[in-house]
DNA sequence: GTTGCCATGTAAATGGTTACATGATTGG
DNA sequence: CCAATCATGTAACCATTTACATGGCAAC
């Protein structure tokens, strides 16, 4: 956590730098803040950790840190592994604030969902009845797999914090909430009536 | 009027080619099918459809109308007002056999939510802990106001379709289980155990 | 006669992914 | 010694966004 110290000089600076920064770089930034301090580290915890609802790719990962290290948001300390090169990242004071200041400002991107199968969903009605139902079908099904993935994790307890942990428990909670929902869609759709809303 | 190649892609039909789709071909597709005949008018429905799980601007629209058409799998027709050109699009039979494919074959694109508020709330641990709160508070109200705009538009809007209906019943269902989410998470911050993981 | 919507497009820039390329260390 | 993993980076490509540019039509 931060100290108060730099609270107090966040607030002076008054600043939206938070703005120039791509989603790449906000990640970057919270991942170095959590300790993770390799692009390869970063990615893996990008992959172990919040993939499901923010991914980056390695292709982006090192020009982004490089970028973040040109604009004096992270220092990039040369830590060699015997002759392998590699470099250890750590949050500047600026980092520190900018960071803070993301974190602490009301979110302004829209969120999108990018769900396939809700998209599938949406166009559903060109469909023949079996196939709608198999549409819903096999929605409910991902988010039970994937809920089933996210049980075990949690119970694994490999969590660096508790936010870490709660943010995959919304995640679970959202793949449980939606497979009910499949469910019961999909009892509408076998009983009686195959297309509920429509006046048809 | 209509320069249709069908028997090309008739043999698409059991085929892997809804995967040379770019995202915003798909949702093109489906737009065209449903009866939406000019960029624009597809313009327009997204932003009051789609918009929340999956997006495209008009600068992509119009390239990908062309695209599509290109490939055969959209017909355009001129079809002016008054002095003003505008064109129709529909479905040639391959369009629709690899707008059928997609939506019949089972999603492999994973899930990402997209969600910034989410991605504070997994950085939350750097900050203090009346902010972390704040942080939880900010992503109750933005369910909540979501949740109400979809509400109304669910009690006021015309469908094209039940599962237009159908889909945005879902994005109501998931912002008030979220919302209902982020206060009980409020409630366990607030009360005893801000920090179970942390020495706090 | 001007505002606002309908309508179409292009160009530049951005941001990201994939594939390529390299090489050291660790463990079986 | 071989495979997996750790580690870093670049280059080509791609999709998408933003800004620009144009113009007709309708209504007030």
């Amino acid at each position: 956590m931060f100290s108060v110290m730099d609270s107090v000089a966040t607030n002076a600076q008054n600043s939206d730098a938070h703005r120039e920064l791509t989603s790449t770089g906000r990640i970057l930034l919270g991942m170095i803040a959590e300790g993770h301090r390799t692009g390869y580290a970063i990615k893996a915890e990008i992959e172990r950790s919040t993939r499901h609802f923010w991914g980056a790719s390695i292709g982006g990962i090192y020009p982004g840190l490089k970028r973040l290290a040109d604009e004096g948001l992270v220092a990039r300390e040369d830590d060699p592994r015997g002759e392998g090169r590699r470099h250890s990242y750590q949050l500047t004071v600026s980092g520190e604030a900018v960071l803070r200041d993301w974190l602490t400002h009301p979110a302004e991107e829209p969120v999108e969902l990018r769900d396939e199968g809700l998209l599938k969903l949406r166009f559903a009605e060109v469909l023949t009845p079996d196939e709608r139902t198999a549409v819903v079908r096999r929605m409910g099904i991902r988010h039970r797999e994937q809920a089933r993935r996210l049980r075990r994790q949690l119970a694994a307890r490999e969590f660096d914090d508790s936010f870490d942990r709660l943010s995959t428990e919304y995640l679970l909670g959202w793949n449980e909430w939606a497979e009910e929902w499949c469910d019961r869609v999909l009892e509408s759709l076998g009983t009686g009536e195959p297309d509920p809303a429509s006046g048809k």
